[in-house]
DNA sequence: TGTACATCAGTGAACGCGCGTTCACTGATGTAC
DNA sequence: TGTACATCAGTGAACGCGCGTTCACTGATGTAC
């Protein structure tokens, strides 16, 4: 059944431990609350043992990072199941942000100093909810936007992208993407990020609502 | 003439080196980079002594992040007297970002932890562009939205904010000035952290007008 | 099934890091009479 | 105009902070024959 040796039984549970202790930590105390120390910790090992998990603290931090965009992205996956729009992708991303506020900063706030994500360990996780934007904005009973597009050739690098993710859009597709993407993510820093002011929870989406709409969907 | 003492002048002039040397610091290597011992060694002083001048590490940054504010929204001030547009604020916006990379981070990114801005020195600054905008949007040659609105009595928190700042915006140019904001606001940021990937720089300006083109202005 | 060796989890001590911040002090500048 | 005192800039030593990371080590588990 189990097909696995104890110590690899334990060494697999251990990992997980240790994304669920991260991710503790985060949305207790933020980035800055998260320690490979603090990690071996809570597990009762010494200092030094974490090392036999983990490579350094950039390394942990990829693995939160590739765990929040899994969860945002899984979440938008189901909402989609039973409405598939514009609407349910912000509002969905909104309530996660709700939910995690700080796992929401560690992937969509401020690069992290010294930090370099890997590519081909955060590309995919991290565009998931791009591409399923992008596909519901090319199709074709999607009202694409009235505005004006740059020539042909400028949108290459954003078009390339796209490609390698398996998307084959059209320039007012792009223009879209980015356009919805940009306005969605920015109202949810501005709510997280209290750039509103206080008291602003309350109307989170009803001003979501609103953006799609004038974004035109 | 000069109506004070040699040892008032000094200190104006320590105060203006100390925001130089900050904002240098931070250009240089983000906020991690600014730190009081460091502008202390600067200014040739020993590392206490930096506290004649600067309260603790926190109002260094309220001194930075108010003159970020008033930097920006300077550059957009002068940009709309030649023409008095949302995409002008928007482009004047990006320009300036990618001129100061970190003071963008700095008072639009991630809030910074243990850091609590006070309200009577960075309101009046940090507005400023807010209040251009939505004044820009009450003009009844600008056309609104066609948004849904929320029931009237939902937006209280924030028409009381952009009261107090002297504007009485109704329903539709408050939902206007929140949706601009947030998509202007958003699509730098987007393009500041790299989140559309490498070789995007090309196009900062046109993705600027698609996005404020698809918004309705 | 038993033995010999290889792998791996965890130990404990130690570095270096540079920072923010406090404190009692000295000596120069400013002010009141 | 000169003197006595108050203010203020700058000194130098010291704390505490908790972190990331390395290293040589021990003892338990896994594997090949």
């Amino acid at each position: 059944m189990t097909n696995s040796t104890p110590r690899q039984q334990a060494r697999l549970e251990t990992e997980a431990q240790i994304t669920r202790i991260g991710n503790r930590m985060l949305d207790a105390d933020g980035l800055e609350g998260v320690s490979l120390r603090g990690i071996a910790r809570e597990l009762g090992i010494v200092s030094s043992a974490i090392y036999r998990y983990v490579k350094n603290r950039n390394a942990l931090l990829t693995i939160l990072i590739r765990d929040a965009f899994t969860s945002i992205a899984d979440a938008v996956d189901d909402a989609l199941e039973h409405d598939n729009s514009v609407l349910t992708v912000g509002v969905t991303m909104l309530a996660w942000s709700r939910t995690h506020p700080n796992r929401w900063a560690l992937i969509y706030g401020t690069p992290i100093p010294d930090y370099q994500a890997p590519r081909d360990e955060t590309v995919v996780p991290g565009t998931r909810i791009m591409v399923l934007l992008t596909n519901l904005l090319a199709e074709p009973t999607v009202q694409t936007s009235r505005s004006q597009l740059p020539p042909t050739h400028a949108l290459d690098a954003l078009r390339e992208g796209l490609q390698e993710l398996g998307l084959e859009p059209d320039d007012r597709v792009i223009m879209a993407s980015v356009t919805v993407w940009s306005a969605v993510i920015g109202l949810i820093n501005a709510l997280r990020f209290g750039q509103f002011g206080p008291g602003v929870e309350q109307v989170e989406d009803e001003l979501m609502q609103g953006l799609v709409s004038t974004l035109g969907h």
